[in-house]
DNA sequence: TCCTGACTAGTCAATATTGACTAATCAAAA
DNA sequence: TTTTGATTAGTCAATATTGACTAGTCAGGA
């Protein structure tokens, strides 16, 4: 449903080719979907079945043919009550690194540790990442800002689990040592 | 693959069957996935396919025969491996809702302060509901940790949002009246 | 000029995931 | 007591999603 809204509120603006819808989702909104191209088509090609969007060839000098597509109003009512849906719930986002903590007491602490500092390592280079995003126009520049708290807020919490296995670490080493 | 390494890791505690496993996954772990009955008894058969665990059918009294999964030490091979993967890699959440900020500007800012306003009302929800969630052992109580506080933060950076947007609809008030 | 590797655009068979169903058991109300 | 609704346990056909592929274009170097 979501992702139908995306290509919507895209094409809502200018119509694209499916090509450019795909290109332009994972280049400016990875944080948001993961959209593969042949799902990309596929949902466009069921949209236009319904009535939403119409498909037009294009040939653009000699380079392979393209479709385009293009909202019908049919398409813009659907556009304005799936933005309401999406804007009025709130969705839980789910944690799959969670499951790996879930079972953290299985891994010797000092290995716990290591793996959890590679995984610090990747976030905090994914928040670089996020802070040197140039800004967007209007509304988009929300999604970024999002995307930076969030991060923020992960590695504040990822140091202090890893705070406090240090200490269970250290606490352990030195009953190794009065033993 | 962390599917497979939540099942793995529960087999790995006590045996159990696929209905168990499924209940306990909704009710306790809702927050890392969202694991269908139909998709938990693929998994299993697949895994037990692939030599991971074994199935028994064990009748009790006359309820209906339940398969119980067990694991084998290939089976704890795998979970030990996935586990490592699991911990050191940071996979980025995808927040759908973002998508409907990215077009927040299609509507008129004191509608989309009503939607955003249902929507803060679900999230403080979810969050009193986290906070009544009983102590749970061992390392299980990081995933109710970070849900916590990635609830908080959450509530905290939509409140900015709707913030900004009701300041927005005053200045276009006051723009009215002096009109 | 001809080759190579990257980009553009899209297809399709294989996989993964789900919703809707069956069918039995149990508790408790009518 | 028999009917109703909840719980247990699992199946399966329909949907959704993906990875691997085709096939043309273009830019630049040998």
């Amino acid at each position: 449903m979501d992702r139908e809204l995306l290509l919507l509120g895209l094409l809502r603006r200018q119509e694209m080719h499916g090509y450019q819808l795909h290109e332009f989702i994972n280049q400016n909104l990875a944080s948001c979907v993961n959209l593969k191209k042949s799902t990309a088509y596929f949902l466009l090609d069921r949209m236009a079945e319904a009535g939403w969007m119409v498909e037009t060839e294009s040939q653009e000098g000699n380079r392979p043919p393209r479709r385009v597509y293009q909202l019908t109003p049919a398409g813009e009512a659907a556009f304005q009550r799936l933005l309401r849906a999406n804007l009025a719930a709130h969705e839980p986002a789910r944690f799959a690194g969670d499951i790996g903590l879930a079972f953290l007491d299985a891994l010797p602490p000092a290995e716990a540790r290591d793996c959890l500092l590679r995984r610090r390592a990747q976030l905090a280079a994914d928040l670089e990442a996020a802070a040197r995003i140039p800004e967007h126009a209007g509304s988009m520049q929300w999604v970024i800002d999002h995307l930076r708290h969030h991060l923020a807020s992960e590695l504040e919490w990822l140091d202090r689990v890893i705070a406090q296995i240090t200490t269970s670490i250290e606490s352990h080493d030195h009953e190794e040592e009065e033993s």
